[in-house]
DNA sequence: CTTACCCACTCGTCTATACGAGTAAGCGTG
DNA sequence: CACGCTTACTCGTATAGACGAGTGGGTAAG
């Protein structure tokens, strides 16, 4: 039996307020909430719907326009609309950069992600001297240029996260952190090693809806918001050695903080 | 001069292959982040850049629903569409709990709202027993009913945040904490006299679009996601004494965090 | 002068139609 | 069997038109 005739979906009212699209975006809503569209399963077609409802197509669409703008559908051209599946969150934990997670000679996300039987990558590295925006000049008090470290995380093959570092060239220049790959431990044991003893984090936190630049690099789906994440890490004498500035797909991150309650 | 004439906004490329509704959100969002229409600025009319670019007003509204949904821009009913503007941030420290700012008489909201020249309001003040959802039972180890404190944060009129408290019923049923007005220095405060000596918390953050409810209950913007924070209160025993579940209208918040570097 | 109405302009909703382009399965040919 | 074509179904883009409803300014009536 299909979706329409089983009684899943039901009618409309043309006396209501409620714009008609709107009552069938919340017919959908409520029927994948209530789980009778799994995740990954495909919606009735927008010809099926059209049928099943007596409306015209934009009506129709502009319903799935709105379910698509909450993050709940996205349409594949020339095969359907489909329930988007949660992918499985990372969890980043507030301890990741302590020093027993920085022993190995792998980077934290490929230990992690090993561990959590994914397939890390990491691409797009590009390192060079640059000119500090003004903001992370700000930041790094009152830097002229940087050395900055981008690279993009991926797992499964889908990206996840993209990651700027930036750091004064007066502690990066001629340094293994000027390297594509600055060995076991990354930047953070390479910084310990040149005398800059990490003595503590500050982390900003935002959220809001990517660039058009963002999806393309993280390859979002319509309704996926992102987390920007500006890290600041100082050294003993408080002074900011370097400052990260990381934008991730939102779906796929949980972020954990332990506070003391001092 | 009209900013259509002016040659603020460019002509269509047929022959591209990106469509033409995206093109025009593409010169519509340049000439935003270019600064050439300012926060809260109305844009052209619909029947306006029907005119300019020649295209079918669906095409025009089409682009409008791209910007809307990238959180640039509102539509007003009878007046136009505008840049939206950037509300004031409020910035949450990680050491918002510390005893220090527990003393006084006002919440942290208020004092917080006070000193930012803000007018800070309070409402939907809801307390009451009720059975625990499986996740605040897990995360509170395994209890049935709990003690709920439901409360809307406003700042000058807007809703900005949305938090629910669960407390364990064998610590909060009838203490202060199960009055609408729990005393100077909020729950933590009186948990404390309790007995139970706050040892620290941690918090988890998500961040996604949020659900029709929240949207109404936040009056949020299309466009604007949400924050989506739950923090445990552990005692010294590492018993979990109270969960707080917020939702916060993400462009009105900046989370900061402190660091070990341990 | 003030009030009430009208009107022009704004976005919101909806219909009907057309063509393009991606997908997948079936079918026929070599 | 393998390959390529056709075909039907999917969503994507775009047009043209209609009516409704909220807003604000101007105008005519009191």
């Amino acid at each position: 039996m299909s979706p329409l005739s089983s009684g899943l979906l039901g009618d409309l009212d043309p006396t209501s307020d409620r714009a008609l699209f709107r009552q069938i975006a919340d017919q959908l809503r409520e029927a994948i909430d209530r789980g009778r569209f799994r995740e990954g399963e495909k919606l009735p077609s927008e010809a099926e719907l059209v049928d099943h409802y007596g409306v015209s197509r934009m009506t129709v669409r502009n319903s799935f326009s709105i379910l698509q703008g909450e993050g709940l559908v996205h349409a594949e051209h020339g095969k359907g609309v489909f329930v988007r599946p949660r992918p499985p969150v990372r969890r980043l934990a507030s301890d990741r950069f302590a020093w027993r997670h920085r022993e190995q000679g792998k980077s934290a996300f490929i230990v992690e992600a090993d561990a959590a039987g994914s397939h890390p990558q990491v691409d797009s590295l590009e390192v060079k001297e640059e000119k500090a925006s003004q903001d992370i000049s700000t930041r790094l008090g009152s830097v002229r240029r940087v050395l900055a470290r981008r690279r993009r995380y991926l797992l499964d093959g889908r990206p996840v996260e993209f990651a700027t570092s930036y750091l004064p060239l007066d502690i990066a220049r001629g340094t293994p952190i000027a390297e594509p790959n600055p060995g076991p431990g990354g930047i953070y044991a390479r910084l310990e090693e040149l005398g800059h003893r990490l003595d503590h984090f500050e982390e900003e936190i935002r959220a809001r809806m990517p660039s058009p630049d963002e999806v393309r690099t993280l390859r979002l789906a319509a309704g996926v918001p992102v987390i920007h994440l500006i890290r600041t890490a100082f050294d003993g004498e408080g002074r900011p050695v370097e400052v990260c500035d990381t934008v991730m797909a939102a779906d796929a991150y949980v972020l954990s903080y332990q506070l003391p309650a001092t």
